[in-house]
DNA sequence: CTGTATCCCCATGGATACTG
DNA sequence: CAGTATCCATGGGGATACAG
């Protein structure tokens, strides 16, 4: 691809350059799930770039290091382990994706992200979705069977008071796909089985519209979170509603909680 | 190519659709093109990116106007003509195509563009070629034969004294590439035959280290222009500077210097 | 776990000839 | 002048198997 002999002045040369080295279908996508959480492990940026097959990304991973975009680190020989974090060129790519984004907010059909809001009570279902109304497709459901049936859709976000689920929590991680965020809506004084929910985040009620949106938004950002970061993140905030509840001597001392202090 | 899978934010997906939208060989080129010499004809762009063939030209075109980039005006149909213009959708990619030439020279390989300073004096060459040495790789020649030798390598810009050249105006132009940006330098007190030379921009001695380095810079902007703009510019180049030295009167009652006024 | 080694497909892009 | 129509080459990208 010579673009050498292309007539412009030389600034929009190197941007035709720069356009060539992210022109590549993995590329981009590795140096961006890189600028939210690095470094990562091989099998990180496999699972956050569900569609990649092993070979394509070792062959983007090679090519982002030989441009000098990307750094490599052995960890262990054996096993094999490595880590891949962006040099400084790559980090300062970030305006660069900004400013195309930007132009896609403006020129491009931007999908609305859908969200299930759960809860038993239809008037605060309703309430919460008018609240999210302005950044997700909401739908509001009011039973276990209906959120069940929504969450086959994979949605970006639900939003589910764990009162209204009638099965297990495990039961609820294997509706809930992986990618979709769980948000939890507790009552007053949850106790301690909330510990066992796999979650990224959980607000306690009564919930403010500031509180629900703002968090609900974070979740989006979230996106491709590693799992170690999505499990950390979602053990933290499930600690801090207990903290606020229960004194630590306890939790340290319940099997379920005792864990989350370990890490 | 399915990037929608892609486990990262909304915003982020945005920026990987735009990159699609650019990861081509040519459209970037177009747009760039556009956006200095707007509107263009087919033959206009063709001749702008030397290496294009018609035919993905016209493909190029096509996807543009698909995506909703560039605009299409028929001017008439017999003789074929059609003129090309960006959207504003198009026109605001600007900012994106500066951001990435930023990266670029802060993260890549500027090659300098290389000029030839040709004067019979050579304390003059000497001194004009340390002026430009921050923006270019200077050449410096003092005879006729010279100047002919430097001249195959195509560099970007020549600026050579019209009293150096011993052949005809119209051997210089053949023996100049197109490519290579012509600035002339002349005597105080230059004769009516200037009008004949075929260059890009005029400079009256003595000369001035910010006039010639600026005007040196402004050439390398143009490249791209098309042969209209081209001309345009020179002749006005040529004319303020007759314009100020002989009466308007007996510039329009000579055969050479009339021809401008018509334009 | 983190890669190579192979093979194969097909979309992008180039060359050439032809047309209203 | 401003395109079609056709054919062909290349290499990016995917699937599968295997290895240290």
């Amino acid at each position: 691809m010579d673009r050498r002999t292309v007539l412009v002045p030389p600034s929009d040369r190197l941007s035709l350059e720069v356009l060539e080295l992210l022109s590549n279908k993995w590329e981009p996508a590795i140096i961006l799930t890189l600028l939210h959480h690095e470094p990562l492990r091989f099998n990180e940026l496999e699972s956050a770039l569900p569609d990649i097959s092993a070979n394509m990304l070792t062959t983007a991973l090679a090519s982002l290091a030989e441009h000098g975009l990307v750094q490599r680190q052995t960890i262990s020989d054996t096993p094999p382990q490595v880590e891949y974090e962006l040099t400084d060129s790559g980090r300062q790519l970030k305006p660069v994706f900004s400013t195309l984004s930007t132009w896609g907010q403006d020129h491009l059909e931007t999908p609305t992200p859908t969200a299930v809001v759960a809860d038993c009570d239809d008037r605060l279902t309703e309430l919460y979705g008018e609240w999210l109304a302005a950044t997700f497709d909401v739908t509001s459901v009011n039973t276990t069977a209906e959120l069940r049936e929504s969450l086959v859709n994979a949605p970006e976000l639900v939003v589910v008071d764990i009162a209204l689920w009638d099965g297990s929590m495990y039961e609820f991680e294997t509706y809930c796909p992986t990618t979709t965020r769980r948000m939890l809506l507790v009552g007053d004084r949850p106790d301690l089985s909330l510990a066992a929910w796999h979650c990224d985040d959980v607000l306690r009620k009564p919930i403010r519209k500031t509180e629900l949106v703002s968090r609900a938004k974070a979740q989006l950002e979230c996106i491709g979170q590693s799992e170690t970061e999505r499990d950390c993140a979602g053990t933290e905030a499930k600690l801090s509603i207990l903290e606020s509840i229960y004194p630590q001597s306890q939790l340290k001392a319940e099997d379920l909680t005792a864990q989350f202090y370990d890490e």
